[in-house]
DNA sequence: CGGCGTTTTGAGAGAGCTCAACATCGGTGG
DNA sequence: CCACCGATGTTGAGCTCTCTCAAAACGCCG
Protein backbone atom coordinates (compact mmCIF):
# COMPACT_ATOMS: atom_id res chain seq x y z
CA UNK A 1 0.00 0.00 0.00
CA UNK A 2 1.28 3.56 -0.68
CA UNK A 3 1.07 5.51 2.36
CA UNK A 4 0.74 8.52 0.82
CA UNK A 5 -2.88 7.79 -0.12
CA UNK A 6 -3.95 8.24 3.28
CA UNK A 7 -1.42 10.00 5.93
CA UNK A 8 -2.82 13.59 5.77
CA UNK A 9 -1.43 16.41 4.42
CA UNK A 10 -1.18 18.25 7.72
CA UNK A 11 0.49 15.19 9.22
CA UNK A 12 2.90 15.24 6.47
CA UNK A 13 4.00 18.53 6.84
CA UNK A 14 5.51 17.83 10.12
CA UNK A 15 7.15 14.63 9.30
CA UNK A 16 10.89 14.38 10.35
CA UNK A 17 13.16 12.13 8.47
CA UNK A 18 15.91 10.62 10.23
CA UNK A 19 19.02 8.21 9.09
CA UNK A 20 20.02 5.40 10.35
CA UNK A 21 23.32 2.65 10.22
CA UNK A 22 22.60 -0.67 10.36
CA UNK A 23 22.00 -2.27 13.24
CA UNK A 24 20.90 1.43 15.47
CA UNK A 25 17.70 1.02 16.68
CA UNK A 26 14.93 3.38 15.43
CA UNK A 27 13.14 2.70 18.58
CA UNK A 28 13.08 -0.06 22.17
CA UNK A 29 9.94 -1.89 23.56
CA UNK A 30 8.88 0.74 26.23
CA UNK A 31 10.23 3.70 24.32
CA UNK A 32 7.25 6.50 24.55
CA UNK A 33 5.89 6.45 21.09
CA UNK A 34 6.89 9.52 18.95
CA UNK A 35 4.66 8.39 16.08
CA UNK A 36 4.10 6.42 12.92
CA UNK A 37 7.42 5.91 10.42
CA UNK A 38 7.56 5.47 7.60
CA UNK A 39 10.67 3.36 5.83
CA UNK A 40 12.19 5.72 3.01
CA UNK A 41 14.81 3.36 2.06
CA UNK A 42 16.81 0.22 3.54
CA UNK A 43 15.28 -2.14 5.29
CA UNK A 44 14.02 -2.02 9.40
CA UNK A 45 13.19 -4.73 11.41
CA UNK A 46 10.55 -5.13 14.10
CA UNK A 47 11.99 -7.80 17.14
CA UNK A 48 11.34 -8.66 20.63
CA UNK A 49 14.12 -10.04 22.57
CA UNK A 50 13.29 -13.11 24.13
CA UNK A 51 14.92 -14.76 26.99
CA UNK A 52 18.46 -16.09 26.69
CA UNK A 53 18.82 -13.12 24.20
CA UNK A 54 17.41 -14.52 21.42
CA UNK A 55 15.77 -12.21 18.91
CA UNK A 56 12.24 -12.47 17.52
CA UNK A 57 11.64 -11.25 14.57
CA UNK A 58 8.17 -9.86 13.87
CA UNK A 59 8.24 -8.05 10.56
CA UNK A 60 10.82 -6.51 7.87
CA UNK A 61 9.85 -3.47 6.59
CA UNK A 62 11.17 -2.66 3.30
CA UNK A 63 10.71 1.07 1.36
CA UNK A 64 7.28 2.24 1.23
CA UNK A 65 5.88 0.65 3.97
CA UNK A 66 4.88 2.12 7.68
CA UNK A 67 5.96 0.81 11.04
CA UNK A 68 4.24 1.00 14.25
CA UNK A 69 0.80 2.31 13.20
CA UNK A 70 -0.60 0.60 16.43
CA UNK A 71 1.42 3.24 17.76
CA UNK A 72 -0.48 5.97 17.69
CA UNK A 73 -3.11 4.26 19.80
CA UNK A 74 -0.40 3.01 22.61
CA UNK A 75 1.50 5.03 24.68
CA UNK A 76 4.81 2.62 24.62
CA UNK A 77 6.33 0.58 21.93
CA UNK A 78 5.77 -2.75 21.78
CA UNK A 79 8.64 -3.73 20.01
CA UNK A 80 12.66 -2.89 18.99
CA UNK A 81 12.46 -1.41 15.65
CA UNK A 82 16.17 -1.86 14.11
CA UNK A 83 17.82 -1.21 11.24
CA UNK A 84 19.13 -3.87 9.19
CA UNK A 85 20.68 -2.17 6.51
CA UNK A 86 21.69 1.42 6.35
CA UNK A 87 18.24 2.99 6.23
CA UNK A 88 15.89 5.93 6.17
CA UNK A 89 13.39 6.49 8.01
CA UNK A 90 10.30 9.21 8.46
CA UNK A 91 8.33 10.12 11.15
CA UNK A 92 4.75 11.44 11.24
CA UNK A 93 4.66 12.72 15.02
CA UNK A 94 1.97 10.97 16.30
CA UNK A 95 0.11 14.17 17.80
CA UNK A 96 -0.41 15.51 14.37
CA UNK A 97 -1.50 12.71 12.81
CA UNK A 98 -3.94 12.33 15.76
CA UNK A 99 -5.05 16.16 15.96
CA UNK A 100 -5.92 15.64 12.21
CA UNK A 101 -8.45 12.28 12.60
CA UNK A 102 -9.69 14.53 15.22
CA UNK A 103 -10.96 17.13 13.59
CA UNK A 104 -11.21 15.70 10.37
CA UNK A 105 -13.36 12.37 10.45
CA UNK A 106 -12.70 11.78 6.60
CA UNK A 107 -8.98 11.54 7.36
CA UNK A 108 -9.72 8.94 9.91
CA UNK A 109 -12.31 7.02 8.01
CA UNK A 110 -9.39 6.37 5.22
CA UNK A 111 -6.90 5.49 8.21
CA UNK A 112 -9.29 2.86 8.81
CA UNK A 113 -10.16 2.09 5.44
CA UNK A 114 -6.19 1.80 4.76
CA UNK A 115 -5.95 -0.79 7.13
CA UNK A 116 -8.82 -2.92 6.67
CA UNK A 117 -7.50 -2.91 2.89
CA UNK A 118 -4.21 -4.11 4.49
CA UNK A 119 -5.59 -6.75 6.74
CA UNK A 120 -7.17 -7.98 3.43
CA UNK A 121 -4.09 -7.85 1.39
CA UNK A 122 -1.80 -9.47 4.64
CA UNK A 123 -4.43 -12.56 5.22
CA UNK A 124 -4.16 -13.03 1.17
CA UNK A 125 -0.46 -13.50 1.56
CA UNK A 126 -1.30 -15.76 4.67
CA UNK A 127 -3.10 -18.12 2.74
CA UNK A 128 -0.52 -18.07 -0.17
CA UNK A 129 2.10 -19.09 1.81
CA UNK A 130 -0.21 -22.25 2.92
CA UNK A 131 0.44 -23.38 -0.69
CA UNK A 132 3.36 -25.67 -0.64
CA UNK A 133 4.20 -26.56 -4.04
CA UNK A 134 6.28 -23.74 -6.01
CA UNK A 135 3.57 -24.05 -9.02
CA UNK A 136 0.83 -24.18 -7.50
CA UNK A 137 2.10 -20.48 -5.48
CA UNK A 138 3.17 -19.11 -8.53
CA UNK A 139 -0.54 -19.80 -10.41
CA UNK A 140 -2.44 -18.21 -7.42
CA UNK A 141 0.05 -15.25 -7.28
CA UNK A 142 -0.12 -14.81 -11.29
CA UNK A 143 -4.44 -15.22 -10.95
CA UNK A 144 -4.32 -13.03 -7.70
CA UNK A 145 -2.15 -10.39 -10.03
CA UNK A 146 -3.82 -11.13 -12.72
CA UNK A 147 -7.86 -9.54 -12.16
CA UNK A 148 -7.14 -5.79 -13.22
CA UNK A 149 -5.00 -6.47 -16.26
CA UNK A 150 -6.99 -9.15 -18.08
CA UNK A 151 -4.84 -12.42 -17.61
CA UNK A 152 -1.53 -10.44 -17.91
CA UNK A 153 0.60 -9.02 -14.35
CA UNK A 154 3.09 -6.40 -14.75
CA UNK A 155 5.63 -7.55 -12.51
CA UNK A 156 7.23 -5.09 -10.10
CA UNK A 157 10.67 -4.80 -10.04
CA UNK A 158 13.06 -8.53 -10.97
CA UNK A 159 11.79 -12.18 -10.69
CA UNK A 160 14.37 -12.07 -7.65
CA UNK A 161 12.04 -9.74 -5.85
CA UNK A 162 8.76 -11.41 -6.88
CA UNK A 163 10.56 -14.48 -5.75
CA UNK A 164 11.25 -13.07 -2.20
CA UNK A 165 7.82 -11.31 -1.80
CA UNK A 166 5.76 -14.63 -2.31
CA UNK A 167 8.45 -16.66 -0.02
CA UNK A 168 10.73 -19.07 -2.76
CA UNK A 169 14.14 -19.11 -3.42
CA UNK A 170 14.63 -17.32 -6.94
CA UNK A 171 15.75 -20.86 -8.11
CA UNK A 172 12.66 -22.64 -7.21
CA UNK A 173 10.65 -19.96 -9.04
CA UNK A 174 12.50 -19.44 -11.84
CA UNK A 175 11.93 -23.12 -12.15
CA UNK A 176 8.55 -22.90 -11.98
CA UNK A 177 7.75 -20.38 -14.12
CA UNK A 178 9.58 -22.47 -16.64
CA UNK A 179 7.55 -25.41 -16.49
CA UNK A 180 4.06 -23.18 -16.14
CA UNK A 181 5.20 -21.76 -19.44
CA UNK A 182 6.52 -25.46 -20.75
CA UNK A 183 2.85 -26.60 -19.94
CA UNK A 184 1.61 -23.50 -21.86
CA UNK A 185 0.13 -22.11 -18.77
CA UNK A 186 1.59 -19.06 -18.90
CA UNK A 187 3.66 -17.02 -21.61
CA UNK A 188 6.32 -14.57 -20.61
CA UNK A 189 7.60 -11.61 -22.11
CA UNK A 190 9.99 -8.94 -20.51
CA UNK A 191 8.70 -8.19 -17.42
CA UNK A 192 5.21 -9.17 -18.01
CA UNK A 193 3.66 -13.15 -17.97
CA UNK A 194 0.24 -13.58 -19.38
CA UNK A 195 -2.04 -16.48 -17.93
CA UNK A 196 -3.34 -18.64 -20.61
CA UNK A 197 -7.06 -20.22 -20.07
CA UNK A 198 -6.31 -23.38 -19.32
CA UNK A 199 -6.58 -25.61 -16.29
CA UNK B 1 -8.60 -10.64 17.77
CA UNK B 2 -11.88 -10.70 19.97
CA UNK B 3 -14.57 -8.59 17.79
CA UNK B 4 -16.58 -8.18 20.71
CA UNK B 5 -13.60 -5.68 21.97
CA UNK B 6 -14.34 -3.00 19.25
CA UNK B 7 -17.92 -3.76 17.89
CA UNK B 8 -19.87 -0.96 18.95
CA UNK B 9 -23.01 -1.72 21.32
CA UNK B 10 -25.11 0.02 19.23
CA UNK B 11 -24.01 -1.66 16.23
CA UNK B 12 -24.23 -5.08 17.87
CA UNK B 13 -27.42 -4.39 18.69
CA UNK B 14 -28.09 -4.33 15.13
CA UNK B 15 -26.78 -7.45 14.44
CA UNK B 16 -28.65 -9.97 12.23
CA UNK B 17 -27.73 -13.95 12.45
CA UNK B 18 -28.14 -15.97 9.26
CA UNK B 19 -27.35 -19.39 9.09
CA UNK B 20 -25.64 -21.36 5.80
CA UNK B 21 -25.37 -25.11 4.73
CA UNK B 22 -21.91 -25.89 3.33
CA UNK B 23 -21.61 -24.24 -0.05
CA UNK B 24 -23.86 -21.74 0.02
CA UNK B 25 -22.43 -18.00 -0.63
CA UNK B 26 -22.48 -15.13 2.29
CA UNK B 27 -22.40 -12.72 -0.48
CA UNK B 28 -20.67 -12.63 -3.97
CA UNK B 29 -18.43 -10.18 -5.57
CA UNK B 30 -20.35 -6.77 -6.67
CA UNK B 31 -22.98 -7.63 -3.94
CA UNK B 32 -24.05 -4.31 -2.62
CA UNK B 33 -22.19 -4.19 0.94
CA UNK B 34 -24.59 -5.07 3.61
CA UNK B 35 -21.95 -4.60 6.37
CA UNK B 36 -19.39 -6.68 8.36
CA UNK B 37 -19.81 -9.87 8.84
CA UNK B 38 -18.62 -12.28 12.13
CA UNK B 39 -18.41 -15.61 11.88
CA UNK B 40 -19.89 -17.23 14.60
CA UNK B 41 -19.65 -21.61 14.29
CA UNK B 42 -18.41 -23.23 10.93
CA UNK B 43 -15.88 -22.07 8.51
CA UNK B 44 -16.43 -19.06 5.40
CA UNK B 45 -13.72 -18.95 2.99
CA UNK B 46 -13.11 -15.68 0.88
CA UNK B 47 -12.64 -16.64 -2.67
CA UNK B 48 -12.55 -15.23 -6.24
CA UNK B 49 -13.05 -17.10 -9.58
CA UNK B 50 -10.27 -16.80 -11.63
CA UNK B 51 -10.51 -17.55 -15.54
CA UNK B 52 -11.24 -21.10 -16.56
CA UNK B 53 -13.26 -21.08 -13.31
CA UNK B 54 -10.45 -21.81 -10.75
CA UNK B 55 -10.93 -20.46 -7.51
CA UNK B 56 -8.47 -18.33 -5.66
CA UNK B 57 -8.95 -18.71 -2.04
CA UNK B 58 -8.08 -15.48 -0.26
CA UNK B 59 -8.89 -16.91 3.34
CA UNK B 60 -10.53 -19.04 5.35
CA UNK B 61 -12.33 -17.57 8.42
CA UNK B 62 -13.32 -19.68 11.72
CA UNK B 63 -15.51 -19.07 14.87
CA UNK B 64 -14.97 -15.41 16.17
CA UNK B 65 -13.26 -13.98 13.41
CA UNK B 66 -14.74 -11.14 11.05
CA UNK B 67 -15.10 -10.62 7.28
CA UNK B 68 -14.76 -7.91 4.91
CA UNK B 69 -13.55 -5.02 7.29
CA UNK B 70 -12.86 -3.10 3.89
CA UNK B 71 -16.43 -3.39 2.47
CA UNK B 72 -17.59 -0.96 5.19
CA UNK B 73 -15.81 1.60 3.04
CA UNK B 74 -16.68 0.07 -0.25
CA UNK B 75 -19.74 0.01 -1.91
CA UNK B 76 -19.62 -4.11 -3.07
CA UNK B 77 -17.48 -6.68 -2.17
CA UNK B 78 -14.56 -7.20 -3.51
CA UNK B 79 -14.93 -11.50 -3.50
CA UNK B 80 -17.50 -14.13 -2.63
CA UNK B 81 -17.46 -15.64 0.61
CA UNK B 82 -18.99 -19.12 0.40
CA UNK B 83 -19.73 -21.49 3.52
CA UNK B 84 -16.79 -24.23 3.77
CA UNK B 85 -18.76 -25.88 6.11
CA UNK B 86 -22.84 -25.25 7.76
CA UNK B 87 -21.90 -22.25 9.22
CA UNK B 88 -23.51 -19.08 11.67
CA UNK B 89 -22.53 -15.70 10.42
CA UNK B 90 -23.68 -12.39 11.96
CA UNK B 91 -24.08 -9.43 9.72
CA UNK B 92 -23.17 -5.93 11.91
CA UNK B 93 -25.42 -3.25 9.47
CA UNK B 94 -22.92 -1.02 7.26
CA UNK B 95 -25.23 2.11 8.37
CA UNK B 96 -25.09 1.26 12.03
CA UNK B 97 -21.54 0.66 12.12
CA UNK B 98 -20.88 3.77 10.39
CA UNK B 99 -23.23 6.24 11.90
CA UNK B 100 -21.58 5.04 15.49
CA UNK B 101 -18.33 6.17 13.80
CA UNK B 102 -19.47 8.85 12.69
CA UNK B 103 -20.79 10.66 16.30
CA UNK B 104 -18.32 8.20 18.64
CA UNK B 105 -15.10 9.26 17.61
CA UNK B 106 -13.76 6.84 20.11
CA UNK B 107 -15.41 4.30 18.83
CA UNK B 108 -14.10 4.88 15.41
CA UNK B 109 -10.29 5.17 16.83
CA UNK B 110 -11.11 2.07 19.05
CA UNK B 111 -11.94 0.50 15.34
CA UNK B 112 -8.57 1.74 13.83
CA UNK B 113 -6.84 0.30 16.95
CA UNK B 114 -8.03 -3.08 16.69
CA UNK B 115 -7.44 -2.64 12.67
CA UNK B 116 -3.80 -1.97 13.03
CA UNK B 117 -3.26 -4.39 15.95
CA UNK B 118 -4.62 -7.22 13.47
CA UNK B 119 -2.36 -5.91 10.90
CA UNK B 120 0.95 -6.25 13.67
CA UNK B 121 -0.83 -9.74 14.41
CA UNK B 122 -0.68 -10.30 10.60
CA UNK B 123 2.20 -9.41 9.64
CA UNK B 124 3.99 -11.47 12.34
CA UNK B 125 2.52 -14.41 11.10
CA UNK B 126 3.70 -14.00 7.85
CA UNK B 127 6.97 -13.61 9.31
CA UNK B 128 6.77 -16.81 10.89
CA UNK B 129 5.76 -18.95 7.90
CA UNK B 130 9.22 -17.50 6.50
CA UNK B 131 10.72 -20.12 9.10
CA UNK B 132 10.90 -23.36 7.29
CA UNK B 133 12.48 -25.17 9.95
CA UNK B 134 9.70 -27.06 12.11
CA UNK B 135 11.35 -26.73 15.10
CA UNK B 136 12.62 -22.93 14.35
CA UNK B 137 8.99 -22.40 13.34
CA UNK B 138 7.71 -24.00 16.88
CA UNK B 139 10.17 -22.14 18.73
CA UNK B 140 9.38 -18.87 17.14
CA UNK B 141 5.52 -19.50 18.30
CA UNK B 142 6.24 -20.64 21.78
CA UNK B 143 8.84 -17.33 21.98
CA UNK B 144 6.05 -14.84 20.80
CA UNK B 145 3.02 -16.76 22.90
CA UNK B 146 4.97 -17.06 26.22
CA UNK B 147 6.34 -13.20 26.84
CA UNK B 148 3.13 -12.56 28.59
CA UNK B 149 3.31 -15.83 30.50
CA UNK B 150 6.52 -15.71 31.54
CA UNK B 151 7.90 -18.47 29.54
CA UNK B 152 4.61 -20.55 29.74
CA UNK B 153 2.55 -20.95 27.01
CA UNK B 154 -1.84 -22.03 27.32
CA UNK B 155 -2.81 -23.43 24.11
CA UNK B 156 -5.79 -22.71 22.83
CA UNK B 157 -7.72 -25.53 20.90
CA UNK B 158 -6.11 -28.76 20.08
CA UNK B 159 -2.22 -29.59 19.59
CA UNK B 160 -3.54 -30.06 15.72
CA UNK B 161 -5.39 -26.70 15.54
CA UNK B 162 -2.23 -25.34 16.77
CA UNK B 163 -0.35 -26.95 14.26
CA UNK B 164 -2.61 -26.14 11.67
CA UNK B 165 -2.08 -22.38 12.54
CA UNK B 166 1.33 -21.97 12.29
CA UNK B 167 1.00 -24.27 8.73
CA UNK B 168 2.74 -27.61 9.99
CA UNK B 169 1.04 -30.47 9.67
CA UNK B 170 0.31 -32.19 12.90
CA UNK B 171 2.79 -34.87 12.78
CA UNK B 172 5.20 -32.61 11.99
CA UNK B 173 4.10 -30.14 14.65
CA UNK B 174 4.51 -33.61 17.94
CA UNK B 175 7.69 -34.07 16.18
CA UNK B 176 9.40 -30.61 16.84
CA UNK B 177 7.94 -30.38 19.71
CA UNK B 178 9.35 -33.84 20.92
CA UNK B 179 12.39 -33.18 19.88
CA UNK B 180 12.71 -29.59 21.48
CA UNK B 181 11.47 -32.02 24.86
CA UNK B 182 14.51 -34.55 24.71
CA UNK B 183 17.00 -31.46 24.27
CA UNK B 184 15.06 -29.81 27.19
CA UNK B 185 14.39 -26.82 25.49
CA UNK B 186 10.34 -27.29 26.62
CA UNK B 187 8.44 -28.81 29.01
CA UNK B 188 5.28 -30.26 28.35
CA UNK B 189 2.27 -30.65 30.82
CA UNK B 190 -1.35 -30.48 29.13
CA UNK B 191 -2.74 -27.95 27.45
CA UNK B 192 0.49 -25.94 28.63
CA UNK B 193 3.62 -25.61 27.31
CA UNK B 194 6.88 -24.21 29.19
CA UNK B 195 10.17 -22.40 27.52
CA UNK B 196 13.19 -23.03 29.24
CA UNK B 197 16.45 -21.17 29.53
CA UNK B 198 18.59 -22.12 26.96
CA UNK B 199 19.92 -21.66 23.54
C1' DC C 1 35.85 -4.98 -23.06
C1' DG C 2 35.21 -5.99 -18.08
C1' DG C 3 32.41 -6.30 -14.06
C1' DC C 4 28.19 -6.94 -11.67
C1' DG C 5 23.59 -8.50 -10.93
C1' DT C 6 19.90 -11.14 -12.85
C1' DT C 7 18.36 -15.21 -15.04
C1' DT C 8 18.89 -20.06 -15.91
C1' DT C 9 20.00 -24.86 -15.39
C1' DG C 10 22.24 -28.91 -12.85
C1' DA C 11 23.08 -32.09 -8.99
C1' DG C 12 22.58 -33.47 -4.33
C1' DA C 13 20.79 -33.49 0.34
C1' DG C 14 17.74 -32.51 3.83
C1' DA C 15 13.32 -31.78 5.72
C1' DG C 16 8.64 -31.88 5.80
C1' DC C 17 4.67 -34.28 3.75
C1' DT C 18 2.07 -38.47 3.03
C1' DC C 19 0.51 -42.81 4.28
C1' DA C 20 0.11 -45.99 7.92
C1' DA C 21 -0.19 -48.14 12.36
C1' DC C 22 -0.85 -47.67 17.04
C1' DA C 23 -1.56 -45.45 21.72
C1' DT C 24 -4.30 -42.53 24.56
C1' DC C 25 -8.15 -40.22 26.28
C1' DG C 26 -12.97 -38.88 26.98
C1' DG C 27 -17.53 -39.83 26.30
C1' DT C 28 -21.56 -43.09 25.56
C1' DG C 29 -24.38 -46.81 26.15
C1' DG C 30 -25.18 -51.46 27.59
C1' DC D 1 -18.09 -51.08 35.51
C1' DC D 2 -16.66 -52.25 31.10
C1' DA D 3 -16.74 -52.37 25.97
C1' DC D 4 -16.90 -49.53 22.25
C1' DC D 5 -16.04 -45.56 19.46
C1' DG D 6 -14.17 -41.39 17.66
C1' DA D 7 -10.84 -37.89 17.88
C1' DT D 8 -6.46 -36.57 19.44
C1' DG D 9 -1.82 -37.65 20.13
C1' DT D 10 2.50 -40.31 18.70
C1' DT D 11 5.84 -42.69 16.10
C1' DG D 12 7.70 -45.05 11.83
C1' DA D 13 9.18 -45.30 6.87
C1' DG D 14 9.50 -43.66 2.37
C1' DC D 15 9.04 -40.07 -1.07
C1' DT D 16 8.77 -35.82 -3.04
C1' DC D 17 9.97 -31.27 -3.39
C1' DT D 18 12.27 -27.35 -2.21
C1' DC D 19 16.56 -25.52 -0.60
C1' DT D 20 21.44 -25.19 -1.07
C1' DC D 21 25.55 -24.98 -3.48
C1' DA D 22 27.54 -24.44 -8.13
C1' DA D 23 28.28 -22.94 -12.59
C1' DA D 24 27.26 -20.67 -16.64
C1' DA D 25 24.64 -17.62 -19.94
C1' DC D 26 22.76 -13.15 -20.38
C1' DG D 27 22.06 -8.19 -20.13
C1' DC D 28 23.35 -3.71 -18.70
C1' DC D 29 26.43 0.03 -17.70
C1' DG D 30 30.67 2.31 -17.14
Amino acid sequence: MRQQDWIPGEARAAAVERKLRAGEALFRLGDKTMGLWEVIAGRVRLARVARAGREIVLHVAGAGETLAEASLFSPHYHCDAIASTSATARLYPKREVLAVFERNPDAARMFAAALAHQVMDLRTRIEQRNIRSARERVRHFLALNAVAGGGTVELRGTLKDVAAEIGLTHEAFYRALAALERSRQIRRSRGKITLLNRV
